[in-house]
RNA sequence: GCCCCCGUAGCUCAGUCGGAUAGAGCAACGGUUUCCUAAACCGGAGGUCGGAGGUUCGAAUCCUCCCGGGGGCGCCA
């Protein structure tokens, strides 16, 4: 269940039952910051003071004693200047977690309204190697699409790959003059990487060179059977290197629609823009302005949308055809839209795309609700990764950081640590399983210290700390895990599918309880936010609760109800650990 | 010129719809192992939430201005 909504609504109808009031109330329901104030408080009496013309504690009094008389409730006081603090009765938190652990869905129930939602993201260029710039959009975004799905939504995770554009032409020639076959089949992106830097720079100061880049370019895209088999060519040896990188991570795409795929749809588009007032022509090349523009007077568009004020501020326009006739990726963002909500049948288009890029975004949804689209769009930005002097992560010597090296130290930095500690004597791991082991941790704090902050703000990258396996890092989650396995496994005991009647009494047993009963909700919220963070922070608790739980209370060795009551508790512990982790694309070890 | 984001402990970061004494981790300091994994646990210390006004019963959070840092904005993606 999610308790947090039901424990709202139950507040609200309280207050308005007690207080005999017309309205539903807002009860303001927040989780308590420390204990010793209970679990939850209701703020809501304060807000209601005012308006009532009473004393905030006066108003609390009847709410408080209401509440105490539910079977949820254990205790329920008015504090400080109106609060009311709630504590949750132990054997009914109980109940509920016995429940959670009967449930394969462990207690996150499903919204009730399911969409259909297309996660974009990923989206590397063909030609090119990944880089760090690809790891937030990927991590981020694999991971929506699990938070997503866990809450019921219907997802399709699309790689919106740049393989089309100026730059095939400039690959084309180049490919004829400074190609080599052999290293083609061989590392075919190094040697793609290669050709285009040779050709660009060529075509800066060769306006020959560059024009017959222009002129193949153009032949690709009439449909020239010779160009489109080496544009194939280029994309499907890409495809390879970037499929091996997405097994690493354990990422899957549900489509690879590219910018080509779109590639029929453009003209019509800026047809339509043009027809309907939307685009004007300016200088040669076709723009949408936003400064001027009355959303009133579109034929078609949402019905009284307004412009955001930051776009009516803006006198550059929104290019969709440059003054060459060729089209930009706004033109192809603008098809994609209206192919995820006529062909897909799409609720929502998701875009996991950097903070860069936010205006972009702006001005392409105002383009679609101009065009009358509603469907629901959002540009779930996030920051930089940055190195050590705060400026963009990059390497040694002033290059982008290849994310395939970048995954290759974090490993190197993993194994490093975790034969030093197998010397030691601290850690479980079987020799043969020690390369698996390795990639799981490695990886898996890879992704950790990208997802555990905000994804708004930037973060600096720090191998060391992030490799360090203390305190708050992906490995030590992974490691309560194993020792949630290992305690099973101890006792002779089978983890999957256990049940177990649950009645949290010792003190280390309520916390670990009242930590736990919040699962559902924080799946909600993250997913509601698109914040993975979210579920970060939830698994730092519950690791930690069940470590300081493991301290203090034998399970193996204790009896009766509270051997029951440990194990559950444990379980439980287990399977967020292991859902949870899956959510943020996390996979977990049985031994460590 | 216009616009956007960020500024919280020595460092890296949380902080939900405005709620009580602003929280973690790391580093540093002190402690815990005949006991189911010590990659663990326990404890103390560390703060003018960039600054100044304002709104509010209540502001790190909302509004205005200022300072500092980063980024974006006509023909790349």
């Amino acid at each position: 269940m999610l308790l947090e909504r039901y424990l709202d609504d139950l507040a609200a109808a309280t207050m308005q039952e007690a207080l005999g009031l017309e309205e539903r109330p807002r009860a303001l329901l927040r989780t308590t910051q420390d204990p010793k104030f209970g679990d939850y408080q209701i703020n809501g009496a304060m807000a209601l003071a005012k308006r009532l013309k009473k004393a905030p504690r006066d108003l609390a009094g009847p709410i408080a004693e209401a509440m105490a008389k539910h079977e949820a409730i254990a205790k329920a006081d008015v504090a400080g200047p109106g609060f009311v603090n709630l504590t949750l009765d132990a054997g009914w938190l109980g109940r509920q977690l016995a429940a959670a652990l009967g449930d394969a869905r462990l207690g996150v129930d499903a919204v009730e309204a399911p969409e259909k939602i297309v996660v974009d993201f990923s989206s590397p260029n063909i030609a090119k190697q990944m880089h760090v710039g690809h790891l937030r959009s990927t991590i981020i975004g694999w991971s929506l699409v699990q938070l997503y799905r866990a809450v019921g939504h219907e997802v399709i995770g699309d790689n919106h790959l740049g393989d089309w554009g100026t730059q095939f032409g400039l690959l084309i020639v180049g490919m004829r003059e400074f190609g080599d076959e052999g290293a083609l089949e061989k590392d075919a992106i190094a040697e793609l990487e290669r050709v285009y830097k040779l050709a660009s720079k060529k075509a800066k100061e060769d306006e020959a060179f560059a024009e017959s880049a222009r002129a193949e370019l153009a032949k690709l895209q009439g449909g020239d059977p010779e160009n489109t088999a080496l544009w194939e060519r280029f994309v499907a040896t890409t495809r390879q290197t970037l499929e091996a990188i997405y097994a690493r991570l354990g990422v899957r795409f549900d489509e690879w629609l590219g910018e080509s795929a779109y590639d029929a749809m453009l003209p019509g588009v800026v047809e339509t823009l043009l027809e309907k007032g939307i685009a004007r022509e300016d200088q040669g090349a076709i723009c949408v302005f936003f400064h001027d523009m009355d959303p009133g007077a579109i034929e078609g568009a949402v019905e009284g949308y307004a412009l955001p004020k930051r776009l009516r501020k803006q006198k550059q326009p929104f290019i969709v055809r440059k003054k060459d006739g060729a089209f930009l990726y706004s033109t192809t963002d603008i098809a994609t839209v209206l192919h995820r909500k006529e062909e897909m049948g799409a609720d929502r288009s998701v875009y996991v795309v950097g903070a860069p890029q936010a205006l972009h975004f702006e001005q392409l949804f105002a383009v679609m609700r101009l065009l009358g689209v509603e469907m629901g769009l959002e540009h779930v930005s996030f920051g930089s990764v940055l190195g050590e002097d705060g400026k963009p992560l990059k390497t040694r010597d002033g290059k982008t950081v290849k994310l395939k090296d970048l995954l290759d130290e974090a490993e190197q930095k993993t194994r490093e640590i975790v034969e030093a500690s197998r010397a030691e004597g601290k850690l479980r791991i079987a020799e043969e399983d020690l390369d698996e082991a390795v990639a799981t941790i490695g990886i898996g704090a890879v992704k950790w210290a990208d997802l555990m902050q905000n994804r708004a703000t930037d973060y600096k990258y720090d191998p060391e700390k992030m490799c360090s396996f203390k305190g708050n890092a992906g490995p030590y989650v992974q490691y309560q895990y194993a020792r949630v396995r290992s305690l099973f496994a101890e006792g002779g005991l089978e983890y999957e599918g256990f049940e177990a009647p649950i009645a949290p009494e010792h003190e280390a047993e309520v916390g670990l309880a009242r930590v736990l009963i919040r699962f559902g909700d924080v799946v909600h919220r993250a997913a509601e936010g698109s914040l993975p963070n979210l579920i970060c922070d939830h698994l730092y608790e519950v690791a930690s609760a069940y470590s300081r739980f493991y301290t203090q209370c034998p399970v193996l060795k204790s009896e009766g109800e509270t051997r029951e009551t440990r194990l559950g508790l444990a379980a439980l512990a287990g399977r967020q650990l292991e859902k949870g982790l899956e959510l943020l694309g996390i996979e977990v070890l049985e031994r460590m």
